[in-house]
DNA sequence: AGATAATCGAGACGGTACGTCCGGTCTTTGT
DNA sequence: ACAAAGACCGGACGTACCGTCTCGATTATCT
C-alpha cells in the first residue's frame, strides 16, 4: 500500500512558498523553461516536498493560479435588462484582460497545462470555468425570459459562439483583441440567437 | 559571423529521413516525450544535422506535417449554390477529421507548437491555414453575391464564428464533436450573417 | 558560491564501482580512448556522480591507481649493510616492474596524467612517490653513515641519477630494460657518490 | 587499392599554412585542446587536406616542430679539451632552454606525442635526437681519447646519466632547473665515468 | 513532558536528453 | 585534376533536470 501523505501534517508555509515561487518563475522564464528544481530552490524547499503534494509541474502551476483566482463562486453578471449592453461590457472586459501583457505568460502557461492534461482540464472546468460559465448562462437565461434570445437556444453553444473566437485569436495570435472586436462578437452572437419573428 | 549552412549542399535523403522519423515518433510517444536524440537515432542521422537545419524540436515536427499537407494551394470548396448545405458538408468533414483518434496526437502536437512559437504560427498561417481560409472565404463571398449572406459581413469574423467553437471544443475537450454539432454551428453562423430584411 | 558536494553523503558503493570500472577500461582500451561515459556505463552510475567528485578523466584514473597502491606508508628498503647489493636488488625489481606488459597501459596512463596536470602531480608526489622516495633516501643515509657514500651527497639528486635514466628509457622506449641495465645504473651511481679518498 | 596521394601535386602553400597554424595553436591552447578542425580553419584549408598528408594530430604537430629544428645535421659540440667545462656549457644551455616558458607548451606537446606514439618517437630519434646525441657522444669519445673518461664507458648510458635527470625534473616538475643543477649533474656524471686509477 | 511518527530541507543518486564540439569520411563547387 | 569548403554520421563532452532515495533536524500529535 503506497502510503498516502497526511494532509493534516502539511506545512502551510511550504505550500505557500512553492506556489509563490511557481508564479514568479512562470512569469520570469515561461512555463516551458520552468523546472521543479528551480521552484524548490526558489521556495527554499526540498524537491520531495513538491513531489509529495503535486503530480507534476503542471499541477503546481495550475494550483498556483487556481489559488489566485479562487472566490469567484457566487459571482453574477450585470443585468440591466439590456442583454446587448451587458454582454458588451463583459466581453470588453474579457478582451482587456487577455490583452494585458502582464497576464500573457501565466495565462498561456495555465492554458498549455489544461490543453495537455485532461485531469487538470476537468479540475479547471469544475473549479474555475464552471462557476463563471454558470453565471454567464444565468444572464442569458434572464434574456431568454425577457424574449431577447430564442427560448430554445443552446446556451452552451451560445457561450462558445461568444468566447471561442476571442480565445482562438488570443491563443493563435491571429488578430488584435480590441473593444470593437468584442462588440462585433456580441452583435453577431445576438443575431444568431435572436428569437424567431 | 555565425556562418549559415549552405542550403545547396543539403542532403535530401537526410531531410526526408528526419521528417519521417519525426512523424513516426510523434505518433508513437507523443510530442512531449519526443526527443531530438530519438529522431536522429531513428533517422540514422547525426544530431548536428538536425540542429543545423531546424531551430527546435517543434520546428522539425512542424515541417514534418507541413510537408504532408503541402499542395492544398488551389483547393476550392463545393459550391452548389446552397451555402447552408455546402457549409454543413465541410463542417461535418472537419468534425470527422478532428474526431479521428489517429490524428489526435500529431494534430495536437502541431497545435502546441503553433501556440507556443509565434514564428511557427506565422509560417503555419502562410503555408497551411492561409490558402484554406482563402478557399472558405471565396465560398462565403459567392454566398454574399447570391444574397444568402449580408454584403457587409466581415468574412474573417465569419470564419472564426464557424470554426473557433469547434477548435475550442477539440482543444479543451469540453464536449463531443458530432455531425449535429457541426450542423448547429452552421445554422447559428448563417443566422448571424443573414442579410437584413 | 559554486556549492561543494558533501563528502559525508558520498556513496562508497558508487566510488568503488567507478574506480574499478576505470581500472578495467584503462587496461582494455587505453587511456586516450577512455571516456567518462564508458566509465559511468560500466560502473552503473550516472555521469554526474563522476563529475561531482572528480575534476577530470585523469583525476579518476589517478585515484583508481592511487587506491590500488595505497598502504606503502611504512615501507622500508632492505638494509644488509651492503649498499650495492641492496640497490641492485631494488633496481632490478623496479626494472622488472616496468618491463611487465600487464602494467604498461595503466602506468603509462597514470604518467600521462601526472605529466599534464600539475595538481595531480603534486598529489602523486605527496601520496605515492614521496613515501617511497623517503624510504630510498633512508637507505642511502644509512650508507652515508657506513661511509659507503659521500657524507655531503645530495640524496635527491642521487635518486634522480639512479631512477631518471630508467624512467626515461621506459617512457621514450629508447632501450631495453634488463637486469644488467639496472646493475649498470647502480654501479655508475655509486661511483658518482663514492666518498672522496 | 586505397589510392595514395601524389606528393608531386602537393600544395606547398597549404603545407606551410597548416604547419604555421599548428605551431600557433599549440602555443595558444596547448596540445590537448588542439583540434584538427581548428588547424584547418586557421590555415584556411579543408580538413581533408590535413588528413590526406598526415596520420594524426600528433603527426602534424610533430612535423611543425621538426620543420623548425631542422638543420642540426652537421652540429658539433665545443671541444676546448676541458670536458667538464664543455659539458657545463652545454648542460647550462639545455637547462636554460627547458626553463624558457615560451617553449614550455610546444616542447611539452611534442614530448606527449613522442611518448604516446612509438612511430613518431622513432622518427624523432632519427631526425632530431639522433644527430644531436651523436655530436654529444663524439665529444665524449674525444674525452675518452684524452683519458678524461674511462675508455670502456658506455656512452649511451653516460648520456642518460647526464640528461635523464634533467628531463625528468622538467617533465614531472619535481624541482627547479638552475645552472647549479646543471653543474651538479656534470660533476656527478664525470665522477661516475672517471677512468680507474 | 516525553515518545512517536510524519514532514521537512537538503542533496546524492541512476538516468535521459540537452546542445556543442570534434573526429574522420564523403560530396559538391570552383579554378 | 585538384583543393577549398563544408555537410555528413557518429560519439563524447559537460550540464540541467528528472523522479527516487536517504539523511538528520524539526514539528506536531498522542500517549
Amino acid at each position: 500500500m503506497p502510503k498516502q501523505p497526511d494532509p493534516a501534517r502539511r506545512s502551510e508555509r511550504s505550500r505557500q512558498a512553492i506556489l509563490d515561487a511557481a508564479r514568479e518563475l512562470v512569469s520570469e522564464v515561461g512555463f516551458a523553461k520552468l523546472s521543479i528544481e528551480a521552484i524548490a530552490a526558489r521556495a527554499g524547499v526540498g524537491k520531495q516536498t513538491i513531489y509529495r503534494w503535486w503530480r507534476s509541474k503542471g499541477a503546481v502551476v495550475f494550483d498556483a493560479f487556481l489559488a489566485l483566482s479562487e472566490g469567484g463562486e457566487g459571482m453574477a453578471l450585470p443585468d440591466t435588462g439590456d442583454i446587448e449592453a451587458d454582454l458588451r461590457l463583459v466581453m470588453r472586459a474579457t478582451v482587456a484582460e487577455f490583452a494585458d501583457p502582464a497576464f500573457e505568460a501565466p495565462i498561456r502557461a495555465l492554458n498549455m497545462e489544461i490543453i495537455n492534461d485532461p485531469d487538470l482540464a476537468a479540475q479547471y472546468r469544475e473549479k474555475l470555468a464552471g462557476p463563471v460559465d454558470e453565471a454567464k448562462k444565468a444572464r442569458l437565461r434572464s434574456a431568454q425570459r425577457a424574449g431577447q434570445i430564442a427560448a430554445d437556444a443552446d446556451l452552451d453553444l451560445a457561450l462558445e459562439l461568444l468566447y471561442a473566437p476571442l480565445y482562438q485569436r488570443w491563443l493563435l495570435r491571429t488578430g488584435p483583441l480590441t473593444p470593437e472586436y468584442a462588440d462585433a462578437l456580441v452583435d453577431l452572437t445576438l443575431k444568431a440567437l435572436r428569437p424567431p419573428v
